[in-house]
RNA sequence: GGAGGGGUUCCCGAGUGGCUAAAGGGAUCAGACUGUAAAUCUGACGCGCGAGCUUCGGUGGUUCGAAUCCACCCCCCUCCA
């Protein structure tokens, strides 16, 4: 491979992306040059959330440097569970489920990586292809081997599992960093990976790799972490109310999602921008310094979530996302339209279908699940925090009537500041 | 196996016969202020329009009346063996 200009350890640097890395001052002169690396990705769930896409779009950041990126998708690791920082044993999930999700998540991981770009195209592999027929009598004699109880006993990710009384873990669970350290092994053998990169929660799995790597095929190979993403606030990052929020916009809607980082806090949002975008981190710094010298709102969120709502949900999901959202907090919804209504559903918009007259308010509050009970739905008329298609409601005895309903048969139901549902009639 | 302590509304935690739907704090939600922020202030926070109804590990009992007393059972913690 050839030279690359882009000196891709310093950009990381720069947006705090580095938690830790092996043999640093040697790895950065190794990536002068084009090479392969690699990150893996569990299917734990049948999409990959927004915690997935730091390692992600560090890959691409590899790429962009001139690197070839391999992702993972680990149909093999799958079966098993990492247990790495984790209190408890894992469920398993069956073949065809894993399968499954296996298939998805290629998918998901693809859109953020070019395969066609000569040299440093990107790659997706499964490890279950070269664990499949892995036999194991060969495993223990070719791979167990080199792994020492003693050592893996000490790693940190698992010495709570150890020590804690009552938490335990499987030897199915036990065996999971062997499973990845032949993935890097075998990667290397495969296309040449030099580099594993990963969450810092996975230092443990990389470091095995690295060591396998060396003992089977005599190669120094390198691995770098990533540091978890934390919220300033001390919350878990991530979560939003109504759950986590996901790639895919079946479940986690291009309107949620832009909503989500947009409510980003100020405290975190010059971080998230280094983390989740490909702005460099100077234009980062020339928002944060106009954001503060300005009064008012601040820029960051707006630009985040454009950003990245882009680089999830393409050019569409984002406009989808704008639209909604100027619509239902301009307060004006007289703007929309006919089709804009029925796009409002079909872009994730909550909604419910009603047959025939909606009812009475406090009943559809209920209904929709803005509010929990009719007592909760009394309370928020009362303190004015419900309105129907812009207009306040004053009084718990408003009927959603056709002649209230915009166009005949929507009503957009708004309970506080952010919570929007969408009533319509069905005939 | 022996001795002690405990299980209260989402969480922590008061309450030891009526004035207790149950103090206080946290979380959450709403309103005001704002930037669809933070901080702050106000309010709500079992259900019911309401009279009222259902809650304090479980089941029975005492009592006009129990989260509070009694019996048995289940679970948790500490100390001893």
């Amino acid at each position: 491979m050839s030279a690359v200009s882009i000196d891709i350890i310093s950009d990381l640097e720069a947006r705090g992306l580095i938690s830790q890395m092996t043999s640093g001052d040697e790895l950065r002169s190794f990536l002068s040059e084009g090479r392969t690396l690699y990150s893996g990705f569990d299917p734990t769930a049948e999409s990959l959330h927004i915690g997935n896409l730091v390692p992600l779009l560090a890959l691409r950041r590899f790429q962009i440097a001139g690197h070839r990126p391999i992702a993972l998708v680990g149909g093999a690791t799958g079966l098993i569970g990492d247990p790495s920082f984790k209190a408890a044993e894992r469920q398993l999930n069956s073949n065809d489920i894993v399968a499954q999700w296996v298939s998805r998540l290629k998918g998901q991981v693809s859109q953020f990586l070019d395969f066609d770009c000569g040299k440093n195209s990107a790659l997706v592999v499964n490890n279950l292809d070269w664990v499949r027929d892995l036999n194991v009598l060969d495993f223990l004699r070719d791979v167990g081997k080199h792994f020492s109880v003693n050592a893996m006993i000490q790693k940190d990710s698992v010495k709570q599992r150890l020590e804690r009384e009552g938490a335990g873990i499987s030897f199915t669970e036990f065996s999971y960093m062997i499973l990845q350290s032949y993935d890097f092994a075998e990667l290397y053998s495969r296309h040449e990976c030099v580099l594993q990169i990963g969450g810092s929660d996975q230092w443990g799995n990389i470091t095995g790799g690295i060591d396998l790597t060396r003992r089977v095929h005599r190669a120094q190979v390198f691995g770098l972490t990533i540091p978890l993403v934390t919220k300033a606030d001390g919350q878990k990052f991530g979560k939003t109310e109504t759950g986590t929020v996901w790639l895919d916009a079946n479940k986690t809607s291009p309107y949620a999602f832009y909503q989500f980082w947009l409510n980003a806090a100020d405290a975190d949002v010059y971080t998230f921008l280094k983390f989740f975008t490909f702005l460099s981190p100077l234009v980062i710094a020339e928002i944060e310094d106009a954001d503060k010298s300005a009064q008012g709102r601040p820029e960051a969120q707006g630009i985040l979530a454009k950003e990245v709502t882009r680089l999830v949900h393409g050019a569409e999901g984002l406009a989808a996302a704008e639209r909604i959202s100027s619509a239902l907090f301009s307060g004006d919804l007289s703007a929309l339209s006919a089709q804009d209504c029925e796009q409002l559903k079909l872009d994730g918009l909550p909604s419910t279908a009603v047959s025939g007259i909606a009812g009475n308010i406090v009943e559809v509050l209920v209904k929709t699940g803005l509010a929990p009970s009719n007592k909760m739905a009394r309370e928020f008329i009362a303190s004015g925090a419900v309105s129907v298609n812009g207009k306040k409601v004053a009084s718990d005895e408003l009927s959603l009537t056709s002649d209230v309903a915009l166009f005949g048969k929507y009503f957009i139901v708004r309970r506080g500041k952010k919570l929007f549902h969408l009533v319509h009639s069905c005939e």
